[in-house]
DNA sequence: CCACTAACCTAAGAGCTCTAGGTTTCCTGG
DNA sequence: CCAGGAAACCTAGAGCTCTTAGGTTAGTGG
């Protein structure tokens, strides 16, 4: 309304992150954020490089936002309480912000990151909890990847609600969790067997 | 070239499956179609409803074809081996159709099947799998949703390539694949802990 | 050989990304 | 206080996309 309404880098990307957990990521488009905003699509392009940048920086900005809820979270914490303060920490983002999480998924490369230190946050946070379980490489790569693989897979069948049986996904989830633990905990004694 | 070459749905849905595996998943469209075919967009929808309807085909596509590779490989496997044949029947899949694999991650009702057995097949063979592990629900529907959960997780981030540390992918999927078996068969003994 | 079905076309509207270049607002320093 | 420049915002337009409406032409059964 006001002649002015000073956006910047910052404010289009929150306005990119509010419109893509309304509307689903898919739908975080320049043109779309352009009237969301009251603006012409090209004067987006003073903020952003482009779409791809608009993306990725909604992406960068909910990889910041999840590391900032898993550090208090597992704070304190070790074991299985950790464990799972660390996934249910991702899980409550992933669901209170859908489509800033869809963005998470985006492959970007470091030197798109900008000047954030989020996605290296993330890793180490993850990389933290590991230690709790006390593994050597390459056991503590693989335990990550399990790890991520197991989080990343159940989020996004939840989001996407892929699962077809009614029992509560808490309590699946919560199971997960445990067989994780478990895992995570005798990793060594399972070293070979059929 | 010839005047009529003779289109017809599934030839549309073929063409648009190797158009997947060659140019990615989000390239699937309509007029990038058309140009590989020789004819019009205007053509197509003849053929397909609609992009989506053109994608969906696709994704129901895979996952028949993932079935017919799932069930001889399985066949009269058991335990470890059942799992591990399972798994990596769909991880070489995807590893050789991309494009196909992508299309399965759309969320499709199922009206949308068309008459397709293909996404139903595809979880009575999850069912078999995890029945031998002797686990009564509520615990079998858990033992799938972590089945699922994990081995689609995995494959996703190995297909966009987001594993950042250099160990051998196939080693951390033998090791996660040997942790998921040890986890169905100690399931009960996990009940509850901390 | 004729009629019908289905394959394929042209034409066109509407939405999207992105560039080039112009105008207006706002802040800053002299 | 007001000049000047940076930055916010604009118009115009090219080129791609999906999709519909309606017309033309090729193959097939009677």
């Amino acid at each position: 309304m006001s002649p002015r309404m000073g956006l910047t880098g910052e404010r289009v990307t929150m306005a990119a992150a509010e419109l893509a957990d309304e509307d689903g990521f898919a739908n975080v488009t320049v043109s779309a954020l352009a009237r969301r905003l009251g603006v012409k699509d090209a004067s987006l392009y003073s903020h952003v490089r482009n779409l791809r940048d608009l993306r990725v920086r909604v992406g960068v900005l909910a990889t910041e936002e999840i590391s900032d809820r898993i550090a208090p979270a597992v704070a304190g914490l070790s074991g299985h309480r950790a464990l799972a303060a660390f996934a249910t920490a991702i899980r409550g983002y992933a669901r209170d912000h859908p489509g800033r999480y869809a963005a998470t998924q985006l492959r970007v490369e470091p030197e798109e990151w900008g000047d954030s230190p989020g996605p290296r946050r993330a890793g180490e946070l993850t990389l933290a909890l590991l230690r709790g379980y006390d593994l050597e490489e390459p056991d503590a790569t693989d335990a990550v990847r399990l790890l991520r693989s197991t989080v990343y897979g159940f989020i996004d069948i939840e989001l996407t609600e892929g699962f077809a049986h009614p029992r509560e996904l808490d309590a699946s989830w919560e199971r997960i969790l445990l067989a994780l633990h478990h895992t995570f905990t005798d990793w060594k004694n399972h070293e070979s067997t059929d």
